[in-house]
DNA sequence: GTCTATAGTCCGATAGAC
DNA sequence: GTCTATCGGACTATAGAC
């Protein structure tokens, strides 16, 4: 079943305080609006003032609640990965066959990023490369991610077969599913096609399909 | 045979006065910068006084020889769009069988956008989207090395088959190659692989294997 | 906790000397 | 054609009233 909650209603359910009662609204409504201009204008091109007046608050509010425009930043990532190791940590791990094993988790993880598309964007497209400390944050978490919860554990039967390039057919698959997101404003531009949720009702199987028939031919 | 001159050798034999002779040096030094720091940095978060010291010239020069600091991205967009096109304009077209026509497309893209991959970078990431001027520049551009030199014509043949969904099946190529290149700084921090001289030989080889066995089985 | 006002810095662009 | 000096405005962050 597809979650077809928005960016917007997800951080509303998981901007709390420890306690587990909502905190302030104001500090919803800055990360709402700084997600959705981060996502389209970038982050070095928005300006605290642009976030404030959007959320219909003050500009102090951005230094209250987050110290500063990084502390949102990083905000962003905490609550990115962690609702992304909520939404992988499912049912495909248990799946014995290592086909339908990869199957199902290129459907987890498409299924993941797309309730998380625009802050998914913003964490591959848009840390300052010279925020070492997010940089690094962002390293370590995708290959959690990749490596636990999709990669390794999905392709044990293949260690043995010779002359594999992991470092190719890993990202060829993350590389296929990725830029779908990364460059999704661009498809339409381009193809003239539009990705709606008929779109999606195909896309994953076929995606499964092209990736495993290749890569389990290339292997064989 | 691979060309391995570098970016900036390539700017230098490319900004030419109408004429043909070169013309003054600044203006190389200062696109050389401005490529290598909005590459890194991004657009937005790269300043104009930033471009000018790492080319040595005085910031007044930017302006008096591109006219403003978009001036310089439009610029790269043109030298990007002419070199693809010489670099794509080769033999593959002319090859009556479909599959190695798709492998020479494949390896053809990809020593191409290998030639030009800062610029690329640079064009597929940090346009800003209010600027709509190179957005549907860039839009045009990619639609005619898309479909005119990779895509419909590497594609005759399929084109009685029935449901085959060119939408996902032409991004999907698209997206394997460009993520490589996109995301080619964030591949060694997650798979702790190098992307050298060996990789090349390899790589456009083992993509069109994966692709094309996906991609023929898919549409049998 | 939330606001207004502003400090201090940096931005892109340009005037004007040579 | 190239430079130095500078304008006017936008930026992030903060001080201080309530």
């Amino acid at each position: 079943m597809i979650d077809t909650r928005k960016n917007s209603d997800i951080i509303k359910s998981n901007v709390r305080s420890k306690g587990g009662e909502n905190i302030t609204n104001i500090k919803e409504k800055i990360l709402n609006s700084a997600i959705n201009l981060f996502y389209k204008k970038g982050f070095e091109a928005t300006g605290v003032r642009e976030i404030a007046k959007k959320a219909k608050v003050s500009t102090s509010m951005i230094n209250y609640h987050f110290g500063s425009k990084n502390g949102i930043l990083e905000e962003i990532m905490e609550i990115f990965f962690s609702q992304m190791n909520e939404y992988l940590d499912k049912e495909h791990v248990k799946e014995k066959d290592l086909e339908i094993r990869l199957r199902l988790a290129i459907k987890s993880l498409i299924n993941a990023l797309r309730k998380n598309e625009k802050m998914f964007k913003i964490i591959m497209l848009h840390i300052p490369e010279e925020n070492t400390k997010l940089v690094n944050l962002r390293a370590k978490k995708l290959k959690e991610i990749i490596f636990k919860k999709i990669w390794i554990d999905d392709f044990k039967g293949f260690e043995n077969s010779e002359g594999i390039r992991y470092d190719i057919i890993g990202p060829a698959l993350s590389g296929i599913i990725f830029s779908h997101f990364l460059l999704k404003d661009l498809i339409p531009q381009i193809t003239n096609s539009n990705i709606d949720n008929e779109f999606y009702e195909v896309y994953p199987d076929y995606i499964a399909d092209i990736y495993l028939y290749g890569v389990l031919k290339k292997l064989k």
